[in-house]
DNA sequence: GCCAACGTTGGC
DNA sequence: GCCAACGTTGGC
């Protein structure tokens, strides 16, 4: 099983709305990059899911239960997105500034690139993120 | 509100 | 195919 994290800014979809609505399609994606990472996830793994902007933290964990199909929002079919589940909130949200304090961290994609909205988490910085947000 | 990083576009 | 101009993202 693979680890992921995704960014949404809570202005235009938040964790708070993704609880709500349980399952959500994750679409608007347009960097190739993050497409590759987005055709890359299976059935079962998970992905942390960050407030980028307002908030900069890493607030709940969400499972991938459908696996990439084209974007119904891209009208050229060009781009693909998944479908997400909330898993569980985290007791305490970890923020960027924690991440970026902890020298284990520094290899995460998220402080490397910081521009990109769907990157890869190794099984190491996924268990060290767990325990800062209380699982 | 500013700016760095970085992707995209278009002229040559 | 190179590169300058420009737009967008996201941290501060």
């Amino acid at each position: 099983m693979a680890y992921w994290l995704i960014k949404s800014e809570p202005d235009s979809f938040s964790w708070q709305e993704q609880l709500a609505n349980i399952v959500e399609p994750w679409t608007g994606v347009r960097n190739h990059q993050a497409k590759k990472n987005l055709a890359a996830m299976r059935l079962g793994d998970k992905a942390f899911f960050y407030h980028s902007n307002t908030g900069r933290e890493i607030v709940g964990i969400v499972e991938i239960v459908k696996e990439a199909y084209p974007d119904p929002t891209d009208e050229m079919g060009k781009w693909v997105c998944i479908d997400v589940k909330a898993c569980s909130s985290l007791p305490h949200p970890v923020t960027l500034q924690q991440i970026k304090a902890n020298p284990a961290l520094s290899e995460l994609a998220l402080i490397r690139q910081s521009r990109l909205s769907v990157s890869p988490v190794s099984d190491k910085h996924w268990d060290i993120l767990c325990k800062m947000g209380g699982i």
